[in-house]
DNA sequence: AACATGGTCAACCGCTAGTTA
DNA sequence: ATAACTAGCGGTTGACCATGT
């Protein structure tokens, strides 16, 4: 493992692009690909640097892209998968087709960051991205940010492992998962009564996503990112993602 | 009209992880 | 095994523009 080289500073050409820069390297990928960033400019006879030709293209230049501004649910989505998945904007991006990671980095902290904290500094509670209050750990109406029956995931492999050393017995699998997660809890969660019956099932989930919060350090990373995915259907799934506020970030 | 300030966003920088020789 | 190299990521910067004074 070891740094590139610093190529860039060898008489490469930098800021902003140029139309007909624009089209040589349009051109260039057409015909050829872009199986080599850093061979790229010299064969189509660019003057940047690969990295930068690599940068124009995907956040630019690809004919996915979908430009203009952000909708008010996409605006919603990135707000709660940012909770979910942090600064990890590319993750973000997978979830969003036709938006880069520097779009949504920019439009976090130039728009939903600071309209989030401005709700927050009114009176503390929360709203969504159209303004309305949104609902809390208490209400009674929760919103689904996306559903996901258990059947969705049913054919991950994962095997949670429950961080307490000293409990061999605290190995979940997904089976597991499901006998406590039964079929009634899903349709239970989206409207979420007082029942006790509610409150043990959500209490149950809330301490097995606790204690795997705890579990899922950065000492876990790999783990982790295997089960990125899990943990998205998870989180976005079970209610709220408000409900796990108090979880610390992995 | 001139200047100051703030917002936006494309592009760059530095780092890490993965791959290859 | 390891050094060299590449791709990709997240943080940051700076140019440009709009708005306020």
């Amino acid at each position: 493992m070891g740094r590139a080289p610093c190529c860039e500073k060898m008489g490469m050409k930098r800021g902003p692009w140029t139309p007909e820069e624009d089209q040589i390297l349009i051109n260039y990928i057409h015909l050829y690909g872009h199986s080599n960033w850093r061979a790229l400019p010299k064969h189509a006879g660019l003057l940047r640097c690969g990295k930068s030709c690599r940068l124009r293209w995907i956040n630019y230049l690809r004919p996915d892209i979908k430009r203009g501004n952000f909708t008010p649910q996409e605006e919603q989505t990135i707000i709660n998968l940012h909770e979910v998945l942090g600064n990890r904007w590319s993750a973000i991006a997978a979830k969003l087709p036709g938006r880069t990671d520097n779009e949504i980095k920019n439009v976090w902290h130039t728009h939903l960051k600071k309209r989030l904290n401005k709700n927050q500094n009114n009176g503390g509670d929360t709203k969504d991205i159209n303004g309305s209050n949104e609902t809390t750990h208490e209400d009674k109406e929760p919103v689904m940010v996306h559903t996901t029956s258990p059947q969705q995931f049913s054919n991950s492999t994962t095997t949670l492992e429950i961080s307490d050393n000293n409990n061999k017995d605290d190995t979940m699998s997904y089976d597991d998962i499901s006998a406590l997660v039964d079929e009634s809890f899903w349709s239970d969660v989206v409207s979420v009564d007082n029942s006790s019956n509610n409150e043990k099932k959500i209490e149950a989930w809330e301490g097995l996503l606790e204690r795997n919060s705890k579990k899922y350090s950065y000492n876990n990373s790999k783990l982790y990112d295997d089960d990125m995915e899990f943990w998205f259907d998870l989180f976005t799934s079970c209610r709220r993602i408000e409900a796990f506020s108090d979880i610390p970030e992995f």
